[in-house]
Formats: C-alpha cells, sequence, structure tokens
DNA sequence: CGCCGAGTTGAACTGAATCAAGAAACGTGG
DNA sequence: CCACGTTTCTTGATTCAGTTCAACTCGGCG
C-alpha cells in the first residue's frame, strides 16, 4: 500500500514531531505506557524485550518502517518492551494523546487511520504465519529476501530471536547452501 | 472490551443481516474473495484451510466471537480458508461493501470501525505470542482455561491444528495432570 | 598484547512429529 | 437392536529439527 503511506504521512503531518536518536539510546523504557508511534526516515529501530533472561526481538524498523510497543500503543497498558535505535536514526514521532485529539477535530482523517490499522494487521497476520508454519533455513531466506540489508546491519543474535530460533541454529543454516 | 463489542453491535445494527448455518454447511469457499465477517449468536463456526494435504484450523469462533477468512475481508483478495459451521449457527453477518458504503454515510462511526480494528489487531499479536511462545500442554491449556466449552464441541484434529501440534501429542498432552 | 563481543562448531539432548497399530465411539441400514 | 464400517482417539516406537551447553575462532581496539 504505497499510497497509503503517503496519504498517512501528509495527513497527519502537522502533528509529526521529528527526532533524532543517537546509536544505543534507548527510545522506550520497559514498565510504562509507550505514548509514541515511531516511523524512521533514516536508521534503524528494534523493540525487544526479555523473558527468562533472554532478549527477544519482536520487531525491526528500517527506513520507512514504524515501530512502537505492540503492547501498549494501542491497548494503553504497560509495556514489556524496550525500544532501542540501532543505528543513528532520524524518525518521525506520533504522541498518543495527541494523535487521538487530532482525530476528534478531523474525523475525515478517522477513515485514513482505520485503512492504516487494518495495514498492520495484515503485516501481523503474515508474521505470524512466517514465524509458525516455516523451518529456520525458511524464516531466514524470508528474512533475506524481504530484508536484504538486514544481516548487515543487525547482528546474529538479534536477527536469530526475531526469528525464534537459537544464535547456533542460525549460524549453522546460514552456511547452508540454499 | 464488552462496550465496544454492544456499541459496535447497536451502530452497525442496520446493516446486519441474522443468518442461520446447518451444521457441516460452508460458510464461505476458497479461492473467491470473502465479503462477509459474521457474528456468531448461537452454534460455532471454523475457519480453516489445507497446508500439505492437512486441514489447518485458524480461527473458532463460539458465542459472541467474530469471524471472517482473515486473509481475505480486510485485503479483498482471494482467500485460502474454507469457513464451516460445526454446529447449527445463527449469526449476524456483515457484507463488506455494504459496511464501507455504510461508514461513507456515517464517517462518524469510523471511529468505531478502527477501534474494532484495533481489538481485533490485539487479538492477533496474543494468539501469535501463545503459538510461538508455548509448548504444547501450555497451548493446550490456554485453550482450556480461555474456552473451557470448547474441548466437548470440537474434536482433537481441529483443535490440535489449531494449536499448531499434532492431534498425538494432544492426546498424550490432555492425560498428563497439569 | 590481551581482552571482549560476535560468530562458529561440535556433541548430547529433547519436545514434538511421524509412522504404524489398535481401541473406542458413533451412526446407519438391515 | 445389533452388526459393520467409519471416524475419532490413543498408544508405542522411532526419527528429526532445533536447543543446549561448551569450547573454540576471529576481528577489533584500548
Amino acid at each position: 500500500m504505497p499510497n497509503l503511506y503517503e496519504s498517512i504521512l501528509h495527513a497527519f503531518e502537522p502533528i509529526l514531531e521529528e527526532k533524532k536518536f543517537k546509536i544505543g539510546t534507548a527510545v522506550h523504557q520497559p514498565n510504562i505506557t509507550c505514548n509514541h508511534l515511531f516511523q524512521v526516515q533514516s536508521g534503524l529501530l528494534r523493540a525487544y524485550y526479555y523473558k527468562e533472561g533472554k532478549d527477544i526481538t519482536a520487531h525491526f524498523a528500517l527506513e520507512n518502517g514504524s515501530i512502537t510497543a505492540p503492547d501498549s500503543f494501542i491497548s494503553r497498558r504497560k509495556s514489556k518492551y524496550t525500544i532501542e535505535a540501532l543505528e543513528d536514526s532520524n524518525v518521525l514521532a506520533i504522541e498518543h494523546s495527541r494523535l487521538e485529539k487530532y482525530l476528534v477535530d478531523r474525523p475525515e482523517l478517522e477513515h485514513l487511520a482505520r485503512k492504516y490499522t487494518e495495514f498492520i494487521f495484515m503485516e501481523l497476520l503474515e508474521r505470524l504465519e512466517g514465524l509458525v508454519f516455516l523451518t529456520a533455513k525458511e524464516k531466514y531466506h524470508l528474512l533475506i529476501k524481504d530484508n536484504p540489508t538486514i544481516i548487515q546491519r543487525v547482528n546474529l543474535g538479534h536477527i536469530a530471536s526475531y526469528l525464534n530460533i537459537t544464535q547456533e541454529t542460525l549460524s549453522r543454516v546460514r552456511k547452508m547452501a540454499i
């Protein structure tokens, strides 16, 4: 949906805030409600949390990708996620209450907001299928197909947890021929 | 979100269509676009598809649950899913084009439609976590906790594929103590 | 240099799948 | 009402993908 993306950015331009994050910065901390949705202009953000002591990547956002704490921004509950900048990044931030107020004043934008929500729903559905039904090898190859740059930009451990496999398995998988 | 549920039913009442399906009926066929979202009043529907010859359950809808072909109703693409009635069922059906037209005439309902979409997004997120991070035993116990009646109403094979485990594993898991 | 994080490799282990029989439950027609 | 076929469920033996644990390599870089 390329037009959706342009339309959104244009429609919500008045409430978008440009922000810059240095590499290593924690953009969002766990145990608080996440009030921001970030649209990445340049750089790379990662959302993760700890599960049994291990760092689990839920999502990466590269250029033109968006990211937030998925368990919190919509539900308004406290989040278990941290969002960190893996590279120096320029993002457009939307603040939750500001977004909702803006939509109250401009109900004609609700439609667009719904379409965007539908879009991320479909994205999540595909992610679910990828995680559940593919083998380690298939998951890896799907990732590099969809996102060829990511392997050079993110360390193996982060990618492994994103694919829900161990770093050792990912290391073995990627040295095999296709 | 109990209020959301009531609000939706009330707001969209004019375009809801009551339908009855006999047990065994295919409510939606694969390879066509799914134009309906069903809200189950009584009975039980199941969405499934075939993958390598095996029947995979994606979703059950019991009383007050809703169901559609998840890969189609929003995206307007052809669906791989079949939806069938596992019991004689009474449902409220919303037709896609009628819904969108209704929303054009009543833009004040777009907000509610967005909240509903956010709600199903959160449901999907929880389903993803349940499928990905739980063991066979945990998945089974979570299901009977959330949906105690389902085991008496649906055969093991359907439940097993819904949990992404084999029927044999489910059989073994459920005879073990908690 | 020597350390340190990132990646690799090997060996043993494990949860669940697969394959293969049986046992129950269920309906349907004689 | 019973006999028979069909579907559903269980049980056992084996296999397998991926994990775990542990050691080792490699490339900075202070």
